[in-house]
DNA sequence: ATAGGCGCCTGCTGGC
DNA sequence: TGCCAGCAGGCGCCTA
């Protein structure tokens, strides 16, 4: 599911209902998630206060008081939502959390369970967390010259090298695809192959179809809500991804699917040469 | 060290 | 209508 602008959204829907909030009872499903419950948690959690709901790549921080940190990933059909607790408990809901109003409750439901939530009990070993991943810089603060350089470095697909949260945070399946159409490149080339500018034109295409897509909460093809429960609408201004046997926007030629690092990838023949 | 493939899950869609 | 293959916003682990 959720890229970079879906979890930029809920992050900003769920900042202002969670800002200054004490946790207070805590419910986990039997399921486990990617990662397996601890017990603990619960305990830990209660009676903290949350001072800041920040994100990183996919990733949402909640951090709360007494230096503990609340890490969720949405893997591909996460839901993070803060809802009245009086709302209906949607199947496949895995924790939730009252908050201190005694009103609303902190939700996190996820079908396929590839999601996860983890505890980080201070700073240090939430920074170990991303720095192990090898997690990449924010697109928007990608440097040319060091973006330059990371494609030059390696002979993958442009396709491949967009997904890999190691060389740039935040970009998935829908935006790879969206990014290389506005870039004009096609997603096989070789990122060794690539030109100074054409290196630029990605890195610009990112950013701009990054930028639109919070402008529009997100892409909603299924799964995906905000903090609040609403849907995205990026959808709607797909030039490329899931439109196989539709016209190109730009050309007029028809739009292909082919599978590229292992993932469904859509571009124009005509306007994305190789 | 790097790149590709598979498995983890559930649910929906389209073809027969 | 039913069944089954294929597909889905992701990532981590295993191989070569």
């Amino acid at each position: 599911m959720p890229e970079l602008p879906e979890v930029e959204t809920v992050v900003r829907d769920l900042r202002p209902l969670l800002s200054g909030r004490r946790l207070a009872s805590v419910q986990v499903s039997m399921h486990n998630l990617r990662r397996p419950w601890v017990k603990a948690w619960a305990t830990q959690l209660v009676g903290r206060r949350v001072e800041e709901v920040r994100r990183r790549g996919k990733w949402i921080v909640i951090a709360l008081d007494g230096s503990l940190f609340l890490v969720i990933h949405l893997g591909m059909t996460g839901q993070l939502t803060v809802v009245p607790g009086t709302e209906p408990v949607a199947n496949h809901t895995h924790l939730r959390i009252d908050l201190d109003d005694g009103r609303a409750q902190l939700r996190f439901r996820d079908v396929r369970r590839f999601g996860s939530a983890t505890l980080f009990t201070d700073a240090a070993a939430l920074e170990r967390f991303f720095e192990k991943s090898g997690l990449g810089p924010e697109p928007f603060d990608l440097e040319a010259r060091s973006w330059r350089e990371k494609l030059r470095g390696t002979d993958r697909a442009l396709k491949a090298v967009l997904l890999d949260q190691r060389v740039v945070a935040g970009v998935g399946n829908i935006y790879a695809d969206e990014s290389l159409f506005e870039a004009r490149l096609h997603p096989g080339r070789k990122a060794s192959d690539l030109s100074a500018a054409e290196a630029e034109r990605l890195r610009k295409a990112v950013a701009k179809v990054l930028k639109r897509a919070i402008e529009r909460r997100g892409s909603t093809i299924r799964d995906y809500v905000g903090g609040s429960g609403l849907r995205g609408g990026y959808q709607e201004e797909f030039r490329v991804y899931r439109r196989t046997g539709q016209p190109c926007p730009r050309c007029g030629a028809t739009i292909v699917r082919e599978r590229l690092a292992g993932r469904s990838t859509h571009y124009c023949r005509q306007c994305q040469r190789r």
